[in-house]
DNA sequence: ACTTCGGGTTGTACTGTACAACCAGTTGAA
DNA sequence: TTCAACTGGTTGTACAGTACAACCCGAAGT
């Protein structure tokens, strides 16, 4: 086997694994929000608003998915739904005050926990690991 | 905010877009072995053989989960239990001759995924990422 | 011999997910 | 202008994966 192969072997293994235990991690360190509602309202923060369809679209979830945990985030107060008045079809999602806040909370302290991970990574190794999973998820995306 | 920081932003944000998309991505590759049924198979291989209680203690799942998992293994066929006989408790668990076949077929399909998303990456690049993700994953493995 | 321990299973409950059927507005074409 | 097709969203249903707690059984140490 080549070191090419080598290397793309032991990649797949790693993200594989990373993958298997990302969901528990965060449900370990932030029960009060999954992986996937953390990912949403993130959206939301970064869109200032956006409909349940660009969710799915976005994450390649399906509607009914989307649309049940939007509901529970609804429930938890952490988004509102605002009927577009040109489209009454449409409900465009807004974060409420305290959906930011718990967002901010959940970012922060899942900030401190990556920079304690990586504490001892040097600037050019950080810099080279986050291009390279850019890429590797840009190339992902393209294909699916 | 600092270029480190920065970084650790975008491995966070990439990271955590990586393990939403794995599991959808690898059911809709194998409707036939999922991610984590693919992680247990491959580790019995990797070990050839071991015990419920491995697997869960490896893979941070409750023993309940892996007993659920490796019955329906059994059922496929792709595992045997044989009883240790030293300690009537344990069943040490096998991969069967159909699971070594079924796990050869995902590893190579999965390898081919792969090489394909990495086919316009040069060696050195590879190579470096590689490393990084291994030294990742090591870091988080260590505090867990 | 009795207690405690360790490996494993079962009951139960919950989350995330998909698919299909549906409802309610919107839009375009006959 | 009306009706069919489309679009955004919800609900019914089903399933996988997971955890926790209660339990069973065999092993080991006192």
């Amino acid at each position: 086997m080549s070191h090419r192969d080598d290397s793309v072997e032991t990649i797949q293994r790693e993200l594989t694994a990373f993958a298997r235990r990302a969901r528990a991690t965060a449900a370990r360190m932030h029960p009060e929000l999954s992986l996937v509602s953390f990912t949403l309202l993130a959206h939301l923060e970064d869109q200032r608003g956006c409909r349940a369809t660009d969710l799915a679209a976005h994450y390649l979830l399906d509607k009914s998915t989307v649309s049940r945990q939007v509901s529970a985030l609804e429930r938890l107060g952490f988004v509102e739904r605002r009927v577009d008045p040109d489209d009454h079809r449409v409900q465009v999602l807004h974060l409420t005050d305290e959906g930011a806040e718990m967002l901010a909370n959940v970012t922060a302290s899942r900030r401190v926990a990556f920079h304690e991970r990586l504490a001892d990574w040097d600037e050019a190794d950080l810099d080279r690991f986050a291009s390279y999973l850019l890429r590797y998820n840009a190339a992902q995306e393209a294909v699916e």
